[in-house]
DNA sequence: GTGAAAGCGCTAACAG
DNA sequence: CTGTTAGCGCTTTCAC
């Protein structure tokens, strides 16, 4: 039984008779070391509970089979999916984890990349904050893929975002066919997406004839501490019959004002889908965002990209659908 | 500029022409050099873009100043709220974080303690699983807090809890008070927690005098596959007029039922509350558990025992408390 | 106040 | 098929 010494190779090495290098090369399963040395070698490990350091051999190896991921905030229901779905897929691939929120602070970002350099990651799945950072000197030879939003060194990364312009577009669609005819919109500026959305917004109000009004054309700050406001001056005083919020935290913050008003007689819809938007006493339209392929496609770009950079070729720009879900 | 080169230690006592023992000594800043030696090394570390190996430096001392975090889940909404506390506290402490997800498994949950004990981890902060696992050999000395379930050794380790039957006990007062008469309960076999909440329940229903039928309890399974089915057959076929639902991911899977048949006339209560239940259709009368709290403190309570060891005294239990909120 | 040297645990040449 | 050796980057005695 493991005792609480730890078990390292050398111990292995002294327990066996035979040297370092074999008992590491057994461990790995290397085909130069003979079956029954490896037998024996691998049932002893087993036995005394040996684990590798993982720290000791990344260092010798020069790369951790860690991704470092970079996102706004991990209680953002759309990034919690992700990030599931990035975990899963590198658990899958041997790979750990280490997610690192910005809250949208470029300072953060750029000390968390910095800081994951340290753990000498494998690579990054980064949502990038308001196209702030140059990415090429900060993370230097280090594989990224960038998810979400469009980082500022176009071209030069993977990159995996969904067509945020089209589904604006369908959301703001529907609501105007559900007989919308002056729609609010509150949007965000700190991200590419939140841009292309407003794009989408406009592409829908101008595809069904109805004019443009800046002043209903709201953008909400990083706390949300403004989305209370925008929405009753949008919904009262505009006399908007319709709202889009261009993600799920807007939405949020926007109910509340709408539910602690008792807002009626508008329709709503949104940019991101929870499963829990059908149980809402105002229904709400809404574009669900392929979380799950996003965050395991960004960990399989990302890894071709680490074990196999001559098959990646050069980096892509992918758009990823999405998926209207019409509710009243 | 930092090229793509790596910057090191050694990089920097040869463009210094001081010692490498000296350079580290600067940058951690010990009294044992001279202010003035400091100040040049600490200058050119900035400039050339020096960043720690954060590997190599575990390695030699021991200890990576990382928190293993295990939790069930990252998408449930406890957890996520949780985690972010956790990795918010850490990070002031500088200490960084790696989160995994068991999915209730046993199996998964040791793997990921033995992966992460190769990663040196300072700590652990656990969500313990079913109380399955004797945590005592495999943990060997790491400190560990245990959060939200109890786990198998009682005593050993600090366990931050809330007052799940209290809690429970709350809601379903709060039902009977609203006018129900014949509760139903879905709660979790999984954990601790789900057991001290339905005692909770039971303790509610006695309380008030009302009859305990045990054919209206019943147990979600880890994937909540059966609990639609129970939500319809506790209200429809057992004619419940009260449903009290053990956590969020039960509710929300009740609500996918009583939202799809459109069941009405009964009391709705759970564990676990979301600023996004006031949007609901269907009212929820819920305790709010102190999430923050629970993370904060527990990461406090690991980095004492990591640093202090000393101070920390013997294990704690402790008992936080939670907060109901009225709906209906 | 600074330097020399050792070593954390692992793997990868290079020999044999 | 197996052993020897070196070294990843850092910190930490122990000298001076």
């Amino acid at each position: 039984m493991a005792d609480s010494h730890k078990i390292t190779i050398s111990e292995l090495a002294k327990r066996t008779g035979v040297s370092e290098a074999t008992i590491s090369r057994a461990l790995n399963d290397s085909p130069r070391v003979k079956q029954t040395t490896k037998d024996k070698i691998q049932k002893l490990a087993k036995e005394l509970g040996y684990h590798p350091n993982i720290l000791a051999r990344s260092m010798r190896t020069n790369q951790s089979k860690t991704i470092g991921v970079i996102i706004s905030n991990i209680a953002n229901a759309f990034f919690t999916s992700v990030v599931r779905a990035i975990e899963d897929e590198a658990a899958k691939l041997n790979y750990c984890t280490i997610v690192i929120n910005t809250d949208e602070n470029p300072g953060t970002e750029r000390n968390a990349i910095e800081m994951l350099q340290g753990y000498m990651v494998s690579g990054f799945i980064i949502a990038s904050t308001r196209r702030g950072l140059d990415y090429k000197p900060i993370l230097g030879n280090t594989p990224a893929v960038f998810i979400d939003r469009m980082p500022n060194n176009d071209g030069d990364y993977d990159t995996l975002l969904v067509n945020n312009a089209d589904g604006a577009k369908q959301v703001v669609n529907a609501l105007i066919a559900q007989g919308a005819t002056r729609i609010g919109v509150i949007s965000s500026s700190v991200s590419t997406a939140g841009q292309e959305r407003l794009a989408g917004y406009k592409a829908a109000l101008q595809d069904n004839r109805l004019s443009l009004d800046e002043s209903i054309i709201k953008f909400s700050d990083v706390q949300m501490k403004n989305v209370r406001q925008y929405t009753s001056n949008l919904l009262i005083n505009q006399a908007c019959d319709g709202l889009f919020t261009a993600d799920n935290a807007i939405l949020l913050a926007a109910m509340e004002e709408i539910t602690a008003r008792k807002l009626t007689g508008f329709k709503l819809g949104a940019f991101d889908n929870e499963p829990w938007f059908d149980f809402f006493n105002t229904p709400v339209t809404a574009v669900q965002q392929p979380t799950i392929e996003m965050g395991t496609r960004a960990v399989q770009l990302l890894t071709t990209r680490i074990d196999q950079p001559e098959d990646a070729g050069v980096p892509e720009l992918l758009r990823l659908t999405v998926n209207l879900v019409k509710r009243g």
